[in-house]
DNA sequence: GTGCGATGTATCGGTCCGATACATCGCGGC
DNA sequence: GCCGCGATGTATCGGACCGATACATCGCAC
């Protein structure tokens, strides 16, 4: 999950380990707190050992000034190269059940402007399912052995329930919106047009049809 | 967390490692999947080392019946012991920070039946506070970042945003009610309490001041 | 000039997951 | 009769990830 994210990061820009962070917290608000750096620092070690991404030496803008007066610094820039790219992509197509739970899909989604639409639809009917599987549950549970829990049990489901439902009816909504081919949901409201140029579309082109 | 959902569930009743399972499951169909038999099994086994449970024989319910003609079944049944309850109490007591994440927050909710009220009201308002956090966070990106980010990425955000707000809400609820003194939130149809009989009932000694 | 909060890299122990293995039980189909 | 098969049940192993902690530097206010 995490090798995938940072693939997915690095691809947008170059970055070192702090912004990395910062990047995914932004970009993942929603679902997952904050990634640790008991994790973050040693899978940076392994996608660089693996080839996927490189050390990019820190420029200090102009290289003529500050040559090395002060102690050189320990920021560290990282650099996805051509495999980690291919590794990445990989890695969207192979997108299997382990998607489909709250991380994974959620690390998934983030990258869908970078994920053709196939897989897109195949995530989300794939997230769909399972919370609808966990809607059942859950009504299981509150139908027939209600007596068996505690009211503050109980609540907790009910709770459970309703984010359910409501998460399936935002699923079918995506998925309609797939179907018909465009992009996501609804624009927003105010500030007019705009919001289309951002860098690197999803590029349909060879992204690779391969089965492991 | 799991140590924690242990000890509270085996004080319902004594029971097997799969049945431990699969009433966790029940009880927190909500937050969590299941918990796996790759944790389960091995902190069964510290609880046991630290003196929190022990084995209890399994009676073949009438003793004369089917007595030894079988070959002896593996099941172990674990069963909570007073030092154990007392360490229940202790981590109730101890709550914290740690008892705002989702998986902390549910599970603690979960038990809520046996934790005090102060306690209770301490844990909600501490999660309501950490999700109200999580929600400025999200508003911020979606109000100042909103350019920067793809349509995807934005869509994901507002779905977290909503959620945010409506937990909040019924957290509001919840510590209102809990505040008025009365039990949950509304008290579901007839069919009151049940299930009392078995052998180590909640001790009302200190904690305890709700009626379920 | 000194303290202090943000930035930044790094490690360690521990919790938990996912896959896997294996054994028994009850049941229905042939 | 006996055979497979899904539920029940215990168990382990490698790996992912977290939380706490330790440092070192930078910019800025006082």
């Amino acid at each position: 999950m995490l090798e995938f994210a940072i693939l997915g990061l690095l691809q947008e820009s170059p970055m070192h380990g702090y912004e990395l962070r910062k990047e995914l917290a932004a970009k993942l608000g929603a679902f997952r707190a904050a990634i640790s750096y008991g994790s973050l620092y040693p899978t940076l070690r392994r996608l660089q050992a693996a080839g996927w991404i490189t050390e990019a030496a820190e420029t200090p803008a102009t290289a003529e000034e500050v040559p090395a007066l002060t102690t050189r610094r320990g920021r560290v820039v990282y650099k996805i190269t051509a495999e980690g790219k291919e590794r990445f992509a990989q890695l969207i197509a192979q997108a299997g059940p382990e998607t489909y739970d709250d991380t994974g899909f959620g690390v998934h989604f983030a990258f869908f402007a970078r994920t053709d639409q196939a897989t897109r639809l195949r995530i989300l009917e794939g997230r769909r399912r399972k919370i609808e599987e966990r809607r059942e549950g859950l009504r299981d549970v509150l139908g027939r052995a209600a007596e068996r829990l505690d009211a503050y049990t109980l609540e907790l489901q009910r709770h459970g329930l309703d984010a359910c439902e409501r998460e399936v009816r935002w699923l079918e909504e995506l998925i309609a919106n797939e179907r018909s081919g465009r992009a996501p949901t609804v624009p927003q409201p105010g500030t007019a047009g705009g919001r289309r140029e951002d860098n690197s579309p999803p590029p349909p082109g060879e992204t690779r049809t391969e089965r492991p």
